[in-house]
RNA sequence: CGGGGUGUGGCGCAGCGGUAGCGCACCCGCUUUGGGAGCGGGGGGUCACAGGUUCAAAUCCUGUCACCCCGACCA
């Protein structure tokens, strides 16, 4: 049985479903609005939806397609608790680091229990409880299941939720190379998951942020209502997100520095203004900013042409929170906003980012005293080096490593995988035997899809105005079959044969038997944009005719009856 | 967490000191029936919550909460 009659037709008459002619207020997402006024989905609460009738049945087509992708990988289907004490976490050292903060809560008998965000600590528990050895290696699990995570700003309907069902898989692997092979399969299921949802995504190299590991990528959907930002390379050959990009730095010829010299820059706090006043180019300035980090405080020294990249500093620094340092804070540094330098501060640790390093020299940086910069530094001469990293953020026009030109773009991110490497079996300690007998630990890879996110993502790919038109393969019926006269008995008695024989072969068919204006169930199905229509009238039946119209081929017919069901069948044998 | 905005019937809104109204939706009747129908009748709101001012508060003051948008943040 497929998924359509699994799901199967229904009519309207016994549904609950109800669309809604205005847009909801200051809903600015495309999608949200959609969602809303077809009846999709409704809110509970800030980031917190329910999914009606409509909207569920999409859901479960994705699912299904993403549980048969899985299967066909060879990954196997389990099911972990949302809700779980919290000495798990204590284990991985993520009770108090997890971003965003864990929801807690104490049961009946005082324990602390969470409101999971994921289930790396679960899944890592439950199979180092039940592998011993090589032997039992490699295999790859997964489940679909709730996680809940306290998002500082949910946003855009479906698009960044609080609770949301995700498909999380873990592989484990004996050595790297079965790591490999396991994290590429993954990726070729990914791809078919995406292709199968009609969905255009990108991979990219990803930061693996709160989830850790080494390699990690991102799949986005390019759509300009996407919240990450991806570069790309005119050639196609590097993509990653900016979060981690890198890019090729424009490398100067060393000047020679002559004497080092004090000057007023009165109120000239920026680079531009700088660049200005002493009629100098950007990149022969040294930036300094100072960044607070848990409960520390580090300077950072770029050329002035770059930016810096706090998600690249962060993992540098291994930090769990990093902002700029509030004026207040450099002050008490005794560093004066504005005219910062590295220039003998002993106080405060810095990094400098690779640019530095690469030309000019003889540059200008703040003074450390108000209303004055210092010219012709000499990195050598005048500053103390220790730490030279990329802490540079990419930006559209620079070059990737390869010489090929970035562009941004925008995205929303479907899917996200990590090579988790020994982070997790290390702390929680999943080991097994060799084939000499010792201990070694279990290799990691998890991988996750937002479903309801890729339903987002979807329509926000393929809406027009008023319509969602989703793809056949996850809209919630296949067809939109709509009798114009309720009161007509021969209309009602055509629809309900086209009804019954058409589900027979396999499509869902959504059955608008409501004594309504024509007008009303046009309108709704517009605004469900099911992929297929029919329209059952006394005017057609005059000519004995059915209309059809096909969403994707832009194709209005009129057929009999005989005709109208054996295109039917042959659109069903695609499916 | 910072900035901005909004809370009045299911949805969209008006009212801004004198005890609540409109459009859509809903219910009943008649007419209508290929692009959100017409006429008539009807039901539904402790005006987010809590204090306060006042003879009188949806309206003024104070506080709280919720939601939305921008930013910060973010698998």
């Amino acid at each position: 049985m497929n998924i359509n009659s699994f799901l199967g037709s229904k009519k309207l008459s016994n549904f609950f479903w109800k669309t809604y002619r205005e847009n909801p207020q200051n809903l600015e997402t495309e999608s949200h609005r959609l969602l809303h006024r077809s009846g999709f989905i409704t809110q509970v609460s800030s980031g917190i939806f329910s999914f009606l009738p409509v909207g569920w049945r999409s859901i479960e087509k994705i699912k299904h397609i993403i549980k048969q992708e899985m299967n066909l990988s060879g990954a196997l289907e389990i099911n972990m608790p949302v809700i779980q004490s919290s000495d798990l976490w204590k284990k991985s050292g993520r009770l108090d680091t997890f971003i965003p903060p864990l929801a807690k809560f104490n049961d009946r008998r005082d324990n602390e229990m969470i409101v999971a965000p994921t289930h790396e600590e679960t899944v890592t528990d439950m199979v180092s409880k039940n592998v011993n050895s090589y032997r039992d290696l490699p295999f790859t699990l997964y489940q679909i299941q709730t996680k809940y995570r306290e998002e500082p700003r949910p946003r855009g309907g479906l698009l960044r939720v609080r609770e949301f069902e995700m498909k999380d898989a873990y592989s484990f692997d004996k050595d790297l190379e079965g790591l490999d092979v396991s994290y590429k399969k993954m990726i070729a299921a990914y791809q078919k998951i995406f292709e199968r949802c009609s969905t255009d995504v990108v991979i990219v190299d990803a930061d693996s942020g709160a989830i850790g590991g080494k390699e990690s990528n991102e799949f986005i959907m390019l759509a300009d209502s996407g919240e990450d930002v991806v570069l790309i390379s005119e050639d196609k050959k590097y993509a990653a997100n900016v979060e981690k990009a890198i890019f090729r730095k424009n490398e100067y010829n060393t000047e020679i520095s002559s004497k080092m010299e004090l000057i007023e820059t009165v109120g000239i706090k920026t680079i531009k203004s700088l660049q200005q006043a002493l009629n100098i180019p950007d990149y022969q300035i040294l930036k300094t900013v100072i960044y607070k980090y848990d409960s520390n405080f580090v300077g950072c020294v770029i050329r002035g042409d770059y930016d810096i990249n706090e998600t690249k500093l962060r993992n540098y620094l291994r930090a769990t929170y990093l902002e700029p340092a509030s004026e207040k804070e450099v002050l008490e540094l005794g560093l004066i906003p504005g005219f910062l330098s590295p220039y003998k501060i002993s106080n405060l640790d810095f990094i400098y980012d690779e640019s530095v390093k690469m030309g000019p020299g003889n540059f200008v940086i703040g003074a450390n005293i108000l209303d004055k910069h210092l010219k012709n530094i000499d990195l050598d001469r005048d500053l103390v080096i220790s730490k030279v990293i990329d802490i540079a953020e990419a930006k559209e026009g620079y070059l990737a490593s390869n010489g090929s030109v970035l562009t941004a773009k925008r995205g929303i991110e479907v899917g996200h995988v990590f090579k988790l490497g020994d982070a997790y079996s290390k702390k929680m300690n999943a080991n097994f035997s060799n084939n000499e007998g010792a201990d070694q630990k279990i290799l990691m890879g998890c991988y996750g899809i937002g479903v309801g996110r890729l339903l987002a993502a979807c329509i926000e790919a393929n809406k027009t105005d008023d319509s969602m038109n989703l793809p056949i393969s996850i809209s919630p019926f296949s067809i939109y079959l709509a009798a114009l006269q309720t009161d007509d008995k021969e209309v009602m008695e055509i629809s309900e044969k086209i009804f019954s024989e058409i589900s027979k072969i396999g499509l869902d068919i959504l059955f608008d038997d409501r004594s309504v204006q024509p007008g009303v169930k046009f309108n709704d199905s517009d605004l469900l944009s099911l992929p297929y229509k029919i329209v059952i009238s006394r005017r057609n039946l005059e000519k004995g005719m059915i209309e059809i119209e096909d969403r994707d081929n832009a194709k209005k017919m009129q057929l009999p009856y005989a005709e109208t069901i054996e295109f039917f069948k042959n659109i069903s044998k695609d499916i």
